[in-house]
DNA sequence: TGGCAATACTG
DNA sequence: CAGTAT
DNA sequence: GCCA
């Protein structure tokens, strides 16, 4: 599973006979076009390198459904009950009844007798003020609306309901008042975040912060674009300085409760976090310092030691313009918009905190599972080891003065923190070059690559 | 959110 | 014919 | 893709 076995071209596919359809010699008396529709969507389907047999099968199911009715589909309505038929072909068959609808109202105004005469299907022709055609834009209006991200079903109907019927629509004051910050958020920059952030666009975020930073920053372009992936969706930045060299200690004291003791829960320590939060320098200089030159344009999280929001791309350096001229293309939504996450690190923990942060998932809990095994804790801030409470005459010379008063079992120690390959080493594997850093590698590393045919 | 179908090929 | 790959 |  999980595609492993993926063929990217289907031509060099040995034994595939011509492709087999189920329904080669499709006809329907009363949906012809809408079943041809379908079918289209099912070859796109089965072109797809990554194709979803599930998927296709969907579709198959859906023009069975079709093929079977007796009568004409004049709007989704006549449809969305069908079993195998769902939302998204409801929609689509909606889109291309109204399409169909667009183009014959347009060729009855060309020519009335032409087009009655000539047609050699059935015409379908309605009144704008017709039950069905009010169904058709209403449900037009409901996919658009859905398009936006975080307007779901529920809101896109209310907005219908109340009178909303475009994006135009909902850009109104009238209709924006009653969506959340979230999805107000989203509408304002619809079409920018679902498009893909090239390396190139990395780079030149990273060279914008190097250049307004100033030298004593330290800024590495982190997550998949470090895993060398060529498109994503998100720009994630670290950043270290010299005077920022916080590294709290893990909260959770015990890694491994081989007996469920009872759970120590510290909250000690809420004063400090406050009063870290106004000294820190992502609060005090970074995020400052990039709002006024005009690459923030939104803060969508900001918690201690990281950022979550929206940037405007700068594009490449000879293209950033002014100071004053950024400001107000992001005051005027010009530009291009992307996500980005910035991340406050101590050089202490350069190490750890890079190879928390280039990921992937599955790699860092893999790294994680690693460690607790050798009895250590691996989060961002490093690797850590766990003493036992000192009850022996074994006070080690970590740094016994940072345990503060966790529990009374024991403390952890800073083991490797400062380079991945330390840290690597500490947990007794090679060094794995970023682009590497993914799944397959984890699973390949654990077994070599085996089928998962076995003989019993 | 995750399970899901049908069929040609293999031995 | 059942298991497996697609 | 659909559905429970």
């Amino acid at each position: 599973m999980l595609g492993r076995y993926f063929q990217p071209n289907r031509c060099n596919a040995p034994r595939l006979r011509p492709v087999v359809r189920p329904y080669s010699t499709i006809t329907s008396k009363h949906n012809q076009k809408i079943v041809d529709l379908l079918l289209k969507y099912k070859a796109e389907e089965e072109q797809k390198p990554d194709a979803n047999s599930f998927k296709v099968y969907s579709f198959a199911r859906a023009i069975h459904a079709v093929m079977n009715l007796n009568h004409p589909i004049r709007s989704g309505t006549d449809v969305v009950a069908l079993p195998g038929i769902g939302l998204k072909i409801t929609n689509r068959i909606n889109e291309h009844l109204f399409d169909q609808y667009a183009q014959e109202t347009t060729s009855e105004a060309k020519g009335a007798a032409r087009s009655r005469f000539s047609g050699s299907k059935p015409v379908l022709i309605l009144a704008p003020d017709s039950k069905v055609y009010q169904e058709l834009l209403r449900n037009r209006a409901l996919v658009v609306l859905g398009s936006v991200p975080g307007i779901g079903p529920t809101t896109a109907k209310k907005l219908v309901d109340a009178g909303c019927h475009s994006i135009k629509d909902l850009k109104s004051p009238e209709f924006s008042s009653m969506l959340t910050s979230k999805q107000a958020m989203n509408l304002k920059y619809m079409g920018h975040f679902e498009q893909p952030i090239n390396r190139q666009d990395a780079e030149d975020v990273m060279a914008f912060c190097r250049a307004g930073l100033g030298p004593e920053f330290e800024i590495t372009l982190v997550g998949d674009y470090r895993r060398g992936i060529e498109m994503f969706q998100e720009i994630h930045v670290m950043v270290s300085h010299p005077d920022f060299v916080h590294v709290p200690l893990p909260s959770d004291p015990p890694h491994i409760p081989a007996k469920s003791k009872t759970i120590i829960k510290k909250k000690s320590g809420r004063r400090r976090k406050d009063e870290e939060v106004r000294t820190n320098l992502l609060h005090t200089d970074i995020l400052p310092l990039l709002q006024q030159r005009g690459l923030i344009s939104e803060t969508l999280s900001c918690g201690f030691t990281s950022w979550q929001g929206v940037i405007r791309l700068p594009g490449p350096e000879a293209g950033w313009g002014s100071r004053i001229h950024r400001i107000s293309a992001v005051e005027n939504n010009d530009g291009e918009y992307r996500k980005m996450s910035v991340h406050l690190v101590p050089q202490k923990s350069l190490g750890s905190a890079l190879l928390f942060l280039t990921g992937d998932n599955e790699f860092h809990k893999d790294l994680s599972t690693r460690a607790q095994k050798l009895g250590m804790l691996f989060n961002q801030h490093g690797l850590w080891s766990w003493n036992p409470s000192q009850t022996e005459s074994s006070p080690p010379n970590a740094e016994p003065r940072s345990s503060v008063e966790t529990t009374n079992d024991g403390y952890w120690s800073l083991a490797k923190s400062t380079s991945e390959e330390e840290i690597f080493q500490e947990l007794g594997m090679d060094f794995v070059d970023p682009t590497k850093r993914n799944f397959a590698f984890v699973s390949g590393k654990r077994r070599g690559k085996r089928t998962s045919s076995s003989y019993h």
